[in-house]
RNA sequence: GCCCCUGUGGCGGAAUUGGUAGACGCGCCUGACUCAAAAUCAGGUGGUGGUAACAUCGUGCUGGUUCGAGUCCGGCCAGGGGCACCA
């Protein structure tokens, strides 16, 4: 028979354009079906989009597709995450507008979408730059701010010197900014933070419910809250040595077990004690400025040697009024973490023996392993950090770490200095709130007003949304609203006299932080949400995205709904139920012999026995095929979607997309994969309409009997719905793939095996497989799908057909076939009746020649037969 | 330094969660069709021995538990990731 080819090209566009007009995406606020809410991690409108993105939409994609099938009203959104530092850097470099920029690259790329074919309800699209979606965000802020969850206040923070901002904690990766790669450095500014800190407590107890997240995931936000628990506990401080007015030094640890293994006290350079102290002491002052000079960067920060400076200053040791520990200034104790004082015990902390062991302050062990003879036992240069028994401590003599910590605690509990408890148990975070402020254009305007008599004043409702200013110059660094003329002059909303604006913007993530929400009513003016809206639709159900949002964005985001609930704004507990973290789309390098790298598209490969090789395309030269590398521009290793999809179609890269590799992994991107995608979706084209031809004669009524081989062509055909309906639910795409291959090829084989003049049950059994061959495809390969549904004869969209059911009854076998071994090896396999009785299997299995040969004469000591699986004889 | 994950053919990876290791795909080899190529179709493809039936070894290394271990436990090795002066 002759059927031409898959025409992707022609064929895409059509289908596209028939569920654009039919608006079958399109979800419903009133439905009362069950909903889906399947979400992928918006992009950033950079330009084009990369095959990362084709890997993330496809798979949220097929996940929306196939919950639609199965009956919900899902809403499955797209937007843009679009405010940001490129768009600057993109107006400093070429002099065009960032919004210009930004909505030519937001309009490239939803058209690279929709050319994916991806099932969008595009009337939900949101960006976060445009006024109506940050005026809510300005009115959230607000709300924050009423709702005691932001504050303003000097502090240090990370100063990113290239995109001159300050930049968040969890945006510093390896002591480097997160966009620039630029060490960060540390400034003092004043600047807007949201209390995440407030929820530390709950962000972490409710990671153990988050049981559709990633174990990954859930371990690390629970690394970055850091809980601690213990003691808080208040020094006396010797009169005769200490500054005038100070009485008292408070610590906190973590081991108040080891307190008789105390030798010094440790104080942060900025410590208020270790400032008092500087003021009648030069050299002290010295030695602090000194700490700060040591350099700005975290980066020399941490591998800076530890420095002390005795102040003089003696604490009393809370358990013996008569032991004295000196106070030093050191330059390894954090202001912002505890009390930003320590008590340094050398003998069980590696940190304070190197200190002592500089300074000469010598090492009690107070922690004896176990085993250990206490004779012996001395410390010298590696700390003892481990269990084992206390020695050397008085009343704590022979407790374990633990029962030592209780005794501890529960002893300087009871004690009182000054009328307070001496020790007193705190959890400690090392979560720290979440400075927002931004000193960049491009971003949500923080809608508050300084005014000299009133102080800081919110921006009044009315008002909103504060608006960035069109006329900017981006010609120098820095913050362009600072220095913009007019814009942050206004008059004070209280007092009416002249004011000032603030002229930092929020971090972009403060943007991506509540999008979800917004999705569920995008069309509403007076409020962020709808909160009945959105507590229908959310959580979200599944959401899908990158690793590297592990903290930064899922984190802010669990924050937010504790925010907006706190507002009012919705009531949630967390917004994403299920999460699913994609591996990254990985691809060869190609370097040319000047150590220049070059694009996969400039040259080709060929195969000479087990040696590939590459040359350029242009001439010829030889090129060296190096190591295999994520994606990025700065290794030419790119592959354009675009190119792809104009190549072989939508489908066949996102069929590619979804094979072999399981999601969670990275892929790499091969041509030959390609290929070999491209040559399927031909296959399936040519299969579909082979079965189209033959059951065309068939007639309606379902045969009562089936014969051998349509039978066979049945169970293939509802083993792999059953199959796929389940790896689709488990996002394990690649299975799904494979079992998707394993059908078509089962149809292939019963085509060719088939007698001449096909009965009628085999051609029925031949329509139904390919009907359900089509529905499978479907969510991966939905253009391809809708084109064969057509061949087949159907009126409606197999995008609006609902998922097939499965005949159970087709899945049993009347006889199974287990494996047979002898002694744990395969010899034999033995055919029985599906419900034969154990007895009766062991007798045929001792019957089976090969099972004989490898007894040799011997009698089988036992024969073990475990149903449904595999029997085992024991020689 | 601490915490976590991963290790299976030439390659990506399957393996019903303790039950036939290598499904499926890529690549490669052989054949059919063709003047030829592409495309398509058929067959083969973990190592070793054998024409074959079959035998034997084989899931990073090593020891253990079990009738049976890729899967569980102990100890190593390698690769990747997260955190890191956190008291």
């Amino acid at each position: 028979m002759t059927t031409e080819r898959y025409n992707a090209r022609e064929a895409e566009p059509k289908w596209q354009k028939a569920w654009e007009e039919q608006a079958i995406f399109a979800a419903r606020n009133d439905d009362s079906r069950p909903k889906y809410y399947v979400l992928e991690m918006f992009p950033y409108p950079s330009g084009r989009i990369h095959m990362g993105h084709v890997r993330n939409y496809t798979m949220g994609d097929v996940v929306a597709r196939f919950m639609r099938a199965s009956g919900y009203n899902v809403l499955h959104p797209m937007g843009w995450d679009a405010f940001g530092m490129p768009a600057e850097n993109a107006a400093m470099a070429n002099k065009i507008h960032p919004r210009t920029w930004t909505y030519a690259n937001i309009e490239t790329m939803k058209a690279q979408l929709k050319r994916m074919g991806l099932s969008l309800d595009w009337a939900r699209e949101i960006a976060t730059c445009d006024p109506s979606y940050y005026k809510h965000q300005q009115k959230m802020f607000l709300d924050f701010v009423a709702a005691d969850l932001v504050e303003r206040k000097k502090s240090k923070v990370n100063w990113d010197p290239v995109d001159q901002t300050v930049l968040s904690n969890e945006q510093v990766i390896d002591g480097r900014g997160w966009r620039s790669g630029a060490p960060v450095e540390q400034r003092e500014l004043v600047q807007w933070f949201f209390k995440i800190t407030k929820y530390s407590d709950d962000l972490l107890a409710a990671i153990d419910r988050l049981d559709r997240w990633p174990e990954k995931v859930r371990l690390m936000q629970k690394n970055w809250i850091g809980r601690s628990e213990g003691l808080l506990t208040r020094f006396a401080l010797d009169p005769a040595t200490t500054p005038a007015h100070e009485t008292e030094l408070e610590i906190f640890t973590t081991r108040p077990d080891t307190l008789f293994g105390a030798r010094f006290m440790a104080l942060s350079p900025d410590h208020p004690l270790a400032k008092s102290a500087a003021e009648k002491s030069p050299e002290l002052a010295a030695f602090i400025a000194e700490c700060k000079r040591t350099g700005t960067a975290t980066e020399l920060i941490e591998t800076a040697e530890k420095f002390g400076f005795d102040t003089g200053i003696k604490a009393i040791h809370p358990f013996d009024p008569n032991w004295k520990l000196p106070v030093y200034v050191a330059n390894f104790v954090l202001m912002d973490y505890g009390t930003g004082a320590i008590f340094g015990c050398p003998g069980h902390d590696q940190r304070d023996l190197d200190f002592v062991n500089k300074y000469q302050l010598g090492v009690t062990p107070v922690v004896l392993p176990e085993g250990q003879d206490p004779a012996g036992f001395t410390i010298t240069t590696i700390a003892y950090e481990g269990e084992g028994r206390m020695i050397n401590s008085r009343f704590l003599d022979g407790m374990t770490i633990a029962e030592a910590k209780e005794e501890a605690a529960r002893r300087l509990e009871r004690q009182t200095y000054n009328g307070r408890p001496v020790g007193e148990r705190k959890v400690n975070y090392r979560l720290r709130d979440w400075g927002i402020s931004r000193q960049r254009y491009w971003g949500c305007p923080i809608p508050i007003i300084h005014c000299d008599a009133c102080g800081v004043v919110p921006v009044p409702e009315k008002d909103l949304p504060v608006e960035l200013p069109d006329d900017i110059e981006f010609d120098r660094p820095g913050n362009p609203l600072d220095r913009h003329p007019t814009w942050k002059n206004v008059a004070c909303p209280q007092c009416g006299k002249p004011a000032r604006r603030e002229t930092d913007t929020m971090d972009t993530f403060v943007d991506s932080s509540w999008y979800f929400a917004r999705f569920t009513d995008p069309w509403l003016e007076t409020a962020p949400t709808d909160r009945r809206v959105a507590d229908r639709w959310l959580p979200v159900d599944q959401y899908i995205g990158g690793i590297e949002h592990a903290i930064l964005h899922l984190l802010y985001s669990r924050f937010f709904v504790r925010a907006m609930r706190a507002a009012g704004h919705l009531d949630l507990d967390e917004p994403f139920a299920g999460l699913f973290t994609q591996g990254m789309v990985v691809h060869e390098t190609y370097k040319k012999a000047d150590g220049t790298y070059v694009m996969p598209a400039e040259i080709k490969i060929e195969v000479k026995g087990e040696q590939r090789q590459a040359s350029l395309l242009s001439n010829g030269d030889p090129v060296e095929i190096g190591s295999i590398e994520k994606m990025s521009k700065s290794k030419r290793n790119t592959v354009d979607p675009d190119d792809i999809i104009a190549t072989f179609g939508a489908d066949t890269a996102r069929w590619f997309m979804l094979s072999d590799s399981p999601p969670e992994r990275d892929v790499i991107w091969t041509e030959d994969g390609v290929q070999g995608a491209w040559r399927f979706v031909q296959r399936l084209w040519r299969l579909v309409n082979e079965m189209s031809a033959i059951a065309a004669a068939v007639g309606a009524p379902k045969p009562n009997e089936f014969s051998e081989p349509a039978l066979a062509v049945r169970k293939a055909a509802h083993g792999a719905l059953a199959k796929v309906s389940d790896d689709i639910a488990k996002l394990r795409f690649n299975r799904c793939v494979a079992h998707i291959y394993e059908f078509a090829n089962a149809i292939a084989a019963s085509l060719a095996d088939r007698p001449a003049g096909a009965s009628q049950d085999l051609a029925w059994a031949l329509r139904e497989a390919a009907d359900i061959l089509v529905q499978l495809f479907h969510p991966m390969m939905p253009h391809l799908a809708e084109e064969c549904w057509a061949a087949l004869g159907h009126d409606k969209l197999v995008a609006e057909v609902p998922w097939p059911a499965v005949e159970k009854a087709l899945l049993i076998e009347e006889t199974i076939t287990l494996p047979v071994q002898v002694n744990g090896k395969k010899r034999a396999d033995v055919v029985v009746p599906r419900d034969a009785g154990n007895a009766a299997i062991e007798a045929a299995v001792l019957q089976l020649e090969a099972v004989q040969r490898a007894l040799d004469g011997k009698a089988p000591k036992k024969v073990i037969v475990v149903p449904q699986r595999i029997v085992n004889v024991v020689a």
